[in-house]
DNA sequence: GGGCGTCGTTGATCCACATCAAAACAGGGG
DNA sequence: CCCCTGTTTTGATGTGGATCAACGACGCCC
């Protein structure tokens, strides 16, 4: 994970400090509409920049693993994030994607309640939570912003426990690509084909499903002429009408 | 549903108003210490009872549907309540169960995301959505409390989802009766034996299987003497530490 | 551009849980 | 107290998705 403190680098380096704050000062931010920082002016987008610094990943590699200190929050500026929580004995739940724009951190007490994990290369924000919590006081939009949010990820939350407990194979599979389809529309990029850069054992446990069976699925409904599997990790939709039919209303 | 409305009986009917706030005063309120009420003074407290009101639900009676217009938020004062949500086809999904003390209606926008549903005679404090959001302005307090609650929730929310995707039958059962004694602990009650309220349908519908399931499972844990099936719902749980290795982790 | 490691696909078989069916039980009203 | 209705339990059978196994295909590094 590298680590951009935009506070030691303008001390230390007005140049590289320059340079950063040209690549990722939160008035250019393109997430912004997106994320805890919508509803600030730039004035208060300055105290929020001033806790703030950037953070990247590469593929694969871990942010936070369960239970550990919460001390941080992040928001999601580019790449594919994925959340999970383990069994003592290995298996694994997937319990969400983020992507740009979306926040990551709402903890249960002081540790984290889940574990975070690259799928792509990212970048985030990172806040320490308790400068955060300092500043949430000060411009309770903030709060109220968070609030909005976490009130969204749970009827999200919902919508995935009535897919895990109550969905077939087929129905699952339909429902994880429509999803991708909104999340895509949503932050203004194509959603037909759609980009679906994790891996079927990710994708099997987000939905509670094996590997075998994910790309089983994939092939039906490739076979049916629902979807196209295209090359690097595109899936177009060309059945799309039918593949809601088959969700069940997501 | 009975709708005790303080406000207005008070102008029709002192006596009334006067049984009815000796009947239910936020100040001697069993559950304040678990809700938004926690950290509010009694100047405060006089300010939430103000825009709140009381309601009594029997058993089996609705509280609102998904998709309605969510215009009050609540919380459980007693009983036990239930929110789902369900497919086109009837399949159903219980998202969770509500005890004393739990808040409930925290939506995605302006409509439910869930149905919810009194599992047993309940009474709720019922406010006016618009009118604590008012309120919160003035007491953020209420607002950060919300946000813990709500983070509160998406952990609980995370387990469930672990529980569904990738947990077997044994320890679905196994994890739930844990989660009840747990929160039996929490407010104060009795938690072995634990009470069950709810029908094997709806445990069924909370975890993911069949009401047959749900019941075998509880006649093989009866059978290898971890837990005993006691008259009027109620569970004992005899070999608790076991049913905590077969729960993995709750 | 060739070798190699990871990821994805396909096939054969198995099993946990669903489904279908019916008996046992509980509890509430007359 | 007993009947009636809805719930729970138990039994017999079916099946969707898991498991086990092998092969194919990409992408990466030398």
């Amino acid at each position: 994970m590298r680590v951009f403190d935009f506070d030691r680098a303008s001390k230390l380096s007005p140049a590289l400090a320059r340079e950063r704050s040209e690549a990722s000062p939160c008035a250019a931010c393109s997430v912004r509409g997106m994320t805890i920082c919508a509803p600030l002016d730039s004035q208060e987008l300055a105290q929020v920049s001033a806790i703030m610094n950037s953070v990247e990943l590469q593929a694969g590699e871990p942010l936070f693993d369960e239970g550990e200190e919460a001390g941080h929050v992040y928001n999601v500026t580019s790449g594919t994030i994925k959340v999970y929580k383990l069994l003592p004995d290995g298996r694994r739940q997937v319990t969400g994607f983020l992507f740009a724009g979306d926040f990551l951190g709402l903890a249960k007490q002081d540790t984290y309640a889940f574990s975070a994990e690259a799928v792509t290369p990212c970048t985030l924000c990172r806040f320490s939570r308790h400068k955060l919590e300092d500043l949430m006081q000060r411009l309770p939009k903030i709060q109220q912003r968070l609030l909005g949010i976490a009130g969204n990820e749970l009827a999200a939350a919902q919508e995935q426990m009535l897919l895990l407990g109550r969905k077939t194979a087929r129905e699952k599979i339909a429902s994880f690509l429509l999803m991708l389809a909104k999340r895509a529309r949503q932050r203004g990029q194509v959603e037909d084909p759609v980009s679906v850069p994790m891996s079927r054992t990710d994708i099997g446990d987000y939905l509670g499903l094996t590997t075998e069976t994910v790309s089983r699925t994939f092939t039906q409904l490739k076979q049916d002429g629902i979807i196209q599997l295209l090359p690097s990790h595109q899936v177009s939709l060309a059945g799309r009408e039918t593949l809601e039919d088959i969700a069940g209303g997501f």
